[in-house]
RNA sequence: GCCGAAAUAGCACAACUGGUAGUGCAACUGAUUUGUAAUCAGUAGGUUGGGGGUUCAAGUCCCUCUUUCGGCACCA
């Protein structure tokens, strides 16, 4: 005789064991015709699933988060339903939910193309138009083993063998097509109202590129069609900010055939380039860091003693010349290491900071390069801190703080933390590793700061803490990062040391920091947050100059000149064009001010100023504009002109 | 690296089953002297990513290499 207790704290009492959906309909008919599932005692069950103890219900519907993922869910099944009817051959191997959706990996010789896609998207649609009953049912190990046998799912019967402490799987039965799941799903079809099948690509069978290679079908799936509708056109917005399509429209950089996955970048990208780092360099300035510089490639003993050759010599590119063998750095610490090594230092030293905007180059696999975020070459604004133990909780805390106002200055607020541990292939003793990990724990925590841990995904000498910002359209890239590495600086290694106070050698410890991480990247990921609409700060020119007539033209350069020497980034337009045509050209190129010279302007010695958005300010006096160009970029990141 | 797709003028794109490579914008020249998102006219621009093959004939079909795109694996 259960009795459910329902969220708003009403119980209901019923004398038999109860299904979810007859509870619903105890509560109304128009709540038992939206019921998807329920979440029983805290865990989701089938809207079919019988209840049968005192438990606490909420029912699920499409209102809910979880409603829209089983919908997900049931929509990959319906993919599977659809496949099998267009593609018997093909065997499914999983289809889990996504965001926005979900994807079913498959093997088939047959290639899926994107029009074979949108056939099995009008197949899915015919069959959730019929609005199916969706039959689970629990079945023993033996009996679900064998219809899969029977049905050739190959992938579905490794599953089962994989899961030897299950006595019985749930059974999903789509009509004639029947997956194997966790659950719960939906009832019946009926509430698959709008979705998407989006592209296919290749996947490994469990992510293990020893295996062999599927074919994943990704799809969307919304509650309705205006949610669906919606989605589309963001995505569509979300590409018009590729920094890769800006780079070029802009006249940022290119990617040359010549050099896969290195920037040559051009005189307005190099200057936005150049500006990111004069600021991360004021900031070594006043967090009393030391700049150096060190070689780009240097003998193969430096990084085989470092352990860089043992475990990433695969990504390194290296050279030879008068049979020495040489690598290019793939990182600047051995680097930093032989400047600290130059002289012997004491403990009244240390911390020794020492920074540099670090060109390293890595030979990353073809398939990865990615614009100005995966690339081959690029400079780290990085930085060695050497340090005793009992430094490490300040010189960290002092990391994470130059970080987010690094980030609040470009106008970031939406920061991912990450903190990665020991990884299998690593340097160093367990009691080392417990040591570093420990500390940044413990910092991490000291800090409040909310963060996913990431386990084994640390640097192979250290733990890290790694800071993540998302691209437009939504894929997440590691930006700023803090590693601890108690083994590089010891003896039998590159072996760094300084005298304590009891006159005896010691390793200090070292933090590995970059808070940008990539100079290339972070640049992407500016221009697409921005979508090239810069802050003034920021932005490659910050005025144009243009004159109404020729008769102007004289006019224009000089006031051009008086706004260059005070060191704003100002470009004259005196083409024989109307000023309309000048003002659209600028405005695409997201210009912040266009300044106008006519008769007018000429007399009263102004200039006339038009802001990026559209709006007229007025006449401004150079002396007045000077002031307003300085308050604007004083503002850095932090308020966003549009 | 793996699976799939793609590469045509500076850029965006077109060229049915193999049959003289086009359009728009940009560029250049001239006219126009312009008041806040496109003034008009003209000219030029290509070994169709590289190499090989099939064919009377290849942008189109085949092979191969390179690069790019979407994922996967990778990401010190």
């Amino acid at each position: 005789m259960p009795i459910i207790t329902l969220p708003d704290g009403s119980k209901k009492v019923f004398e038999n064991p109860v299904t979810v959906l007859q509870v619903a309909l105890e509560i109304g008919q128009g709540l038992a015709k939206a019921t998807i599932a329920g979440r029983v005692n805290g865990e989701l069950k089938d809207a079919s699933d019988m209840i049968s103890e005192d438990s606490e219900l909420s029912i699920i519907t499409l209102k809910d988060e979880d409603g829209v993922h089983i919908m997900r869910h049931s929509c990959a099944h319906l993919l599977g339903h659809a496949l099998k009817q267009l593609y018997p051959d093909a065997k499914m191997a999983i289809g889990p939910v996504i965001e926005n959706g979900f994807y079913y990996d498959i093997d088939l010789d047959e290639k899926i193309t994107p029009e074979s896609l949108v056939e099995i998207e009008r197949r899915m649609g015919e069959l959730a138009k019929t609005g199916y009953d969706v039959i689970k049912k629990m079945t023993p190990r033996a009996e679900a083993l064998e219809i899969f046998q029977s049905r050739a799912e190959d992938y579905k019967v490794e599953l089962i063998n994989d899961m030897p402490d299950e006595s019985a799987f749930g059974l999903y039965y789509h009509q004639e097509y029947i997956d194997m799941c966790r659950g719960p799903h939906l009832p019946h079809m009926g509430f698959v109202k709008a979705f998407k099948l989006t592209h296919v690509a290749g996947a490994y069978w469990r992510g293990d590129s020893d295996n062999k290679m599927l074919q994943r079908l990704y799809g969307v799936a919304f509650p309705d069609k205006k949610a669906l509708k919606a989605y589309l056109v963001m995505m569509e917005e979300a590409e018009k900010r590729d920094h890769r399509k800006l780079g070029k429209q802009l006249d940022l950089f290119h990617v040359d055939e010549i050099a896969p996955g290195m920037a040559f970048w051009h005189p307005k990208g190099a200057t936005l380039y150049r500006i990111v780092e004069d600021y991360m360099r004021q900031q070594l300035v006043e967090n009393d860091y030391d700049e150096i510089r060190t070689p780009l490639i240097m003998d193969r003993s430096l990084w085989e003693k470092s352990g860089h050759w043992d475990k990433f010599k695969d990504n390194m590119f290296t050279t030879e010349t008068e049979s020495r063998d040489y690598a290019v750095k793939p990182m600047n610490c051995p680097g930093h290491i032989q400047v600290y090594n130059r002289h012997l230092s004491s403990y009244r030293d240390l911390p020794v900071r020492l920074a540099e905007f670090g060109l390293v180059h890595r030979n990353e696999s073809s398939g990865t390069l990615h614009g100005l975020m995966r690339v081959r070459s690029f400079t780290q604004d990085d930085a060695h801190i050497f340090c005793t133990p009992e430094q490490i909780q300040a010189e960290v805390q002092a990391c994470i703080d130059l970080v987010y106002t690094t980030y609040a200055d470009f106008g970031f607020n939406q920061i991912a933390v990450k903190f990665s541990t020991r990884p299998d292939k690593r340097v160093g003793s367990d009691q080392v590793w417990d040591l570093a990990e420990q500390a940044l724990e413990d910092t991490l925590k000291a800090a409040e700061l909310p963060y996913t841990l990431q386990p084994g995904e640390g640097a192979f000498y250290g733990p890290k803490i790694e800071f993540q910002l998302k691209d437009c359209i939504g894929r997440v890239w590691q930006c700023g990062t803090i590693q601890l590495d108690f083994s590089m600086t010891q003896a039998e290694r590159l072996n760094a040391v300084y005298i304590g106070a009891d006159n005896e050698k010691h390793h200090p410890v070292m933090i590995h920091r970059a808070i940008l991480g990539s100079l290339e990247r972070f640049v992407g990921i500016l221009v697409e947050h921005y979508e090239g609409k810069f802050p003034t700060w920021l932005a490659p020119v910050q005025a144009v100059i243009a004159p109404i007539s020729e008769n102007h033209a004289s006019t224009v350069t000089d006031f051009a000149k008086k706004l260059k020497k005070h060191g704003f980034r100002v470009e004259t337009d005196l083409r024989n064009e109307k000023v309309g045509f000048k003002i659209r050209e600028h405005t695409l190129q997201r210009v912040p001010y266009i300044l106008v010279i006519g008769d007018q302007e000429v007399e009263n010695q102004t200039v006339n100023v038009r802001a990026r958005s559209g709006e007229n300010m007025g006449s401004f006096t150079l002396d007045e504009l000077v002031d307003h160009l300085t308050q604007d970029i004083a503002q850095l990141g932090r308020h966003v002109q549009s």
